[in-house]
Formats: C-alpha cells, structure tokens, sequence
DNA sequence: TGAGTGATTTTCT
DNA sequence: GAAAATCACTCAG
C-alpha cells in the first residue's frame, strides 16, 4: 500500500478499500463501508474550492481529512486524486476490542465502529490528525488479503446529489451503519 | 425491530 | 444566520 494506491479515481479507491485492515496505534479492524466524495460533487466539502476549513482535502494522495461533523463528531476520510476523498463509515473491530469497547461504553461489538462519529471515539481520531498521511504513525493500512463481495448503495445523512450511488459496503457485514 | 426526533457547534455565505 | 458526510434515545407495532 503506497501513495498510488490514493492517486486514482476516488470511486475505484473507495471499493478497494473495502476489506483492508486500518489500525491507528494498533486499533482498529477491517474496513466494511466507505463513500466517495469528488470535488464536482455537490455534497463535497471540496465542491467549493479550497477552504480553510477543507484544506486537507486538497493535500497530496494518502493524506488524512477530518472533520467536526453536527458540532459533535468526527469524521475520518483518505484524501485521492485532488479535491477528492473516501469516508471511512463502518469498520469490523479485529484488534483492540477491550479498548474500544471502552472508550464507547457500549457491550455490542457490531455497533463499536459503525457510522463515521461511532468509528473516530472507538478509535481515538480527532481533528488533530488532519493532514497526516494514513502510510505513517499512527496509522497503518493493509491492502485486503481477499476482494470481498461488495454492494453499492445511496449516501446517507446528506441531501444534495443524494443520488449518486457512491456508498460502498462489503455484502452482508453485520458492522454496517445500515444496511445497504 | 424499525422509524422518528432532538441535540449541538463549526464553518461558510 | 443557516446548513451540515450523525448519534442515541424513545415510542409504536
């Protein structure tokens, strides 16, 4: 996993995504939904051009976007090609389990990294990781040892370009914010 | 089990 | 001043 894995149409990033391992300081799991935001997409943070406040976004391939979501949540996305980036939804907690569940306070493991706010509280992500790169501490990234049966589905939580059937999710994970 | 609703703050227009 | 890439809780069926 390098930079040109990052350097190439968001959409084909986002499905391959699904299925590899993210860790940050050693926790995490597999990745089991994502969505793809390009710069000519309305619902983009990069929509309207460089911004303080999404400036990240415009940084090199492999870089870290996140962002206070509602006031309240995090949200973790890898910057690609300019402009464009993969929200990370949902993961499949495999390594620290105890950790996570402690941060979260909640027993049920299938709901510990569902949806992008659940997913940054189990593991530690804040805004002070914008602009890091996801190939560094203290983060780590595995490229699937095996292409999962994925599904395609509608954005969730937005309500401009609703339509486009960027979400991407593996087919039949019981870690999905919702099901697709 | 599923749908509906309130909370809350940063950022841009 | 309004919108926003959500979450957790409550109530109904």
């Amino acid at each position: 996993m390098d930079e040109r894995f990052f350097a190439r149409d968001v959409v084909a990033v986002a499905v391959d995504l699904l299925g590899a391992r993210l860790l940050v300081s050693g926790i995490g799991g597999l990745i089991v939904e994502t969505e793809a935001y390009r710069q000519d997409d309305e619902a983009s943070h990069s929509f309207r051009g460089q911004t303080a406040g999404n400036a990240a976004m415009f940084g090199k391939p492999g870089r870290v976007y996140v962002y206070r979501s509602y006031g309240l949540h995090w949200c973790f996305n890898i910057v690609c090609e300019r402009g464009s980036a993969v929200l990370i939804r949902a993961l499949e907690p495999t390594h620290g389990l105890e950790t996570m569940t402690a941060r979260r306070a909640i027993g049920e493991a299938r709901k510990l990294c569902a949806g992008p706010g659940n997913l940054c509280k189990a593991l530690a992500i804040t805004g002070d990781m914008n602009g890091l790169s996801v190939l560094a501490d203290p983060f780590s990234l595995e490229a699937p040892s095996e292409v999962p049966a994925s599904a395609s589905g509608v954005r969730i939580g937005i309500s401009k370009a609703a339509e486009r059937p960027w979400r991407f999710a593996v087919k039949g994970s019981r870690y999905l914010s919702r099901l697709i």
